[in-house]
DNA sequence: GGTCGTTAAGCTTTTTCGAAGCTTCGTGCG
DNA sequence: CGCACGAAGCTTCGAAAAAGCTTAACGACC
């Protein structure tokens, strides 16, 4: 799952990525709206953290910018005026829920399950496929009703499989979720990565698509 | 629909605007940033290809002039320059969309799709002829209900004649398709293509158009 | 000092392309 | 009209290339 998070303050953006990369996000740090605008219009981004208070262009703006653009991705609105009025026009130019600062990390990692979870219409605080389940809260992953210990990258890997399960899941799609925007890896990366997810789940869990891809089957084979 | 094209190199640039006339755009091409800039502001076109290597004025400060202009129309940006500065400068001076050279010519279809798809609010990757269904998203393609394996180059085959079934595709059109506008091949390769998508296809799912090239029907014969 | 994540390199599998011979189509000529 | 011939397309086959798998190794970060 990919996360842009658009905040130009230096150590408050930090300290948050952090934290969301600990919950096994993977986060894009943007610190101003006009690259905010460019980011948000690449189209990969699963979720939009969004400071109100930019220099450039006024967070805001970004918003309506983006919506007049069509651009759907569910938007998470932060701010320190704790207004009113700023709730309203925020929420108004297409936000998709709302954050006080200052703010428990709890809170955001709430928040953002539960955005996520409206956008894809399903309840999706746990994921399950087959004998797969994952505790999307705790990151917790278990197999065979057996916890399993996954690193974060093998994690963001299976979260963005079990999420299209059954459908094909191109690799620059895969690359996007597990690396954001700012890395750039080599191909051998994420075929190492699989490697060891299959190492740990099974080799049939993960089917290869030739060309493409990969997907993971709706129901065991 | 019509594409600006701001290009310095001839070879490429011809190759382009040929293939994008045959997709039934219509292009003007210019060589140089100066008249890129006065192309611009005039506002006729609904988008720009742009590339950043340019003799008389770079393409970024061509970019960032239109957009200090207030110029909106959407510009996919072509670098030859493969990295993230490049990228990331790119979407920061206002690029809607980016193309790393070489690339292929249905990859530069795509983007023109989801741009302009962008700025008009309208989706399709999604592609139905007869009984055939093909998912640009997930790349799955089914026939008769029943999903499909292809290939990497039957899928850009079969895309290619899907997006103008009921027209008549000449050979040439499909091999820029099939294998971008730099690479070779014999004439040999899109009969043994052709062949091999018949054989998962029907032998008569696709005519042959002796002479030109290929159709695909729009009702099965 | 250990875990994690990446690149590099060698190996396996699948795809792709050219070559060659065969078939079909269209045309021109007897 | 019918036949012969050349061009265009079809089909098969095998070698080369590409894509993916796996292991090893190194650096970064705890």
């Amino acid at each position: 799952m990919h996360i842009l998070l658009v905040e130009d303050d230096l150590q408050l953006g930090s300290a948050i990525q952090r934290a969301l990369e600990r919950l096994a996000y993977t986060v894009t740090w943007l610190r101003d709206g006009q690259s905010a605008i460019a980011g948000l219009a690449d189209g990969s981004a699963d979720l939009v953290l969004l400071d109100l208070g930019l220099p450039r262009r006024d967070g805001l703006e970004v918003l309506r910018e983006a919506r007049r653009q069509k651009v759907a991705t569910p938007v998470i609105v932060m701010t320190a005026r704790d207004s009113v009025e700023a709730r309203v026009s925020g929420l108004d130019a297409g936000a998709d829920d709302y954050l006080v600062k200052p703010f428990h990390l709890d809170e955001l990692a709430a928040r953002i399950r539960s955005v996520t979870r409206r956008h894809h219409g399903v309840a999706a605080n746990r994921l399950e496929v087959g004998t797969i389940s994952m505790d999307l809260a705790t990151a917790e992953v278990s197999y065979r009703g057996e916890r399993l210990e996954l690193t974060r990258r093998e994690f963001a890997l299976l979260q963005a499989l079990m999420e299209r399960a059954g459908h094909i899941v191109r690799r620059e799609a895969l690359e996007n979720s597990i690396y954001g925007l700012d890395t750039v890896v080599g191909r051998g990366a994420l075929e190492v990565l699989m490697h060891s997810l299959r190492r740990k789940l099974g080799a049939d869990a993960v089917q290869t698509v030739r060309g493409f891809g990969y997907m993971m089957p709706r129901e065991p084979a």
